[in-house]
DNA sequence: TAACCTAGGTGCGAGTTACACCTAGGTGGT
DNA sequence: ACCACCTAGGTGTAACTCGCACCTAGGTTA
């Protein structure tokens, strides 16, 4: 099937939002149980996803080095970065929707070509 | 919010399940109707995506000259390209019931922060 | 001392996309 | 005759993205 659309951004929104502050490695552990397909998120991706994020403002990071282990960068949503959810989950919800319409239409009975055989 | 995948391959396998044969440009006027999200599809995109279906053997394709006007490239789906939409539909089910299950979460109550203090 | 886990990255070739552009048949207006 | 416009199917290419490999560094366990 090939290049489904990871949505990696918005996992990683919603995940910021229920945690309240995470860093990458700990975002990563937890990825597969949110995603929404079920293609493996690159560790690359994740961080640069961060990145990115945080360049539009969307999240907010500082340095964390008194848990011991190599320093963490922490992250966590800011207010605009709560509205960008929200923004996603409309997409989304209207995504969601079409896709079921999709897969209703896709069994719907026969092609145009062999129309209505196999009563009962 | 930028990349959204377009879904252009399942929906060009469920238009021509529907209509039974069709051609590129034809395409191009439906697509609008049953796209799964509303970024628009280019031209280019149907195009190469055709070719590439022909290429796998999920559709196959004359030329029809005695219709007037430039020729067109006509499709068909083959049994193979059912499977494909078959196969589509199962991916894309699952997709769709992952989003509606995001946005669910995405939408729920507060914030981690604001409802209560993770230990640690 | 080596192996392994945590943590956060970068480099880069391959693949994909968006935009512009091209060819060509046919119709209608002036 | 000439032009504009519609149908029809593409191609070229620069920019962008992705996947894989690789790197640095702190800490723990055998």
């Amino acid at each position: 099937m090939g290049n489904l659309s990871r949505f990696v951004e918005p996992v990683l929104l919603l995940l910021l939002k229920q945690k309240g502050r995470s860093y990458g490695y700990d975002l990563a552990g937890e990825l597969p149980q949110h995603a929404l397909t079920d293609a493996e998120i690159e560790r690359a991706a994740l961080y640069r996803t961060l990145r990115q994020l945080e360049e539009n403002g969307n999240v907010a990071s500082e340095w964390e080095t008194d848990q011991g282990g190599p320093a963490r960068r922490v992250y966590r949503l800011t207010p605009q970065g709560e509205a960008h959810l929200e923004e996603w989950a409309t997409v989304l919800d209207h995504v969601s929707k079409s896709m079921a319409q999709f897969v209703v239409k896709a069994r719907a009975a026969g092609s145009a070509r062999s129309a209505r055989r196999k009563p009962r």
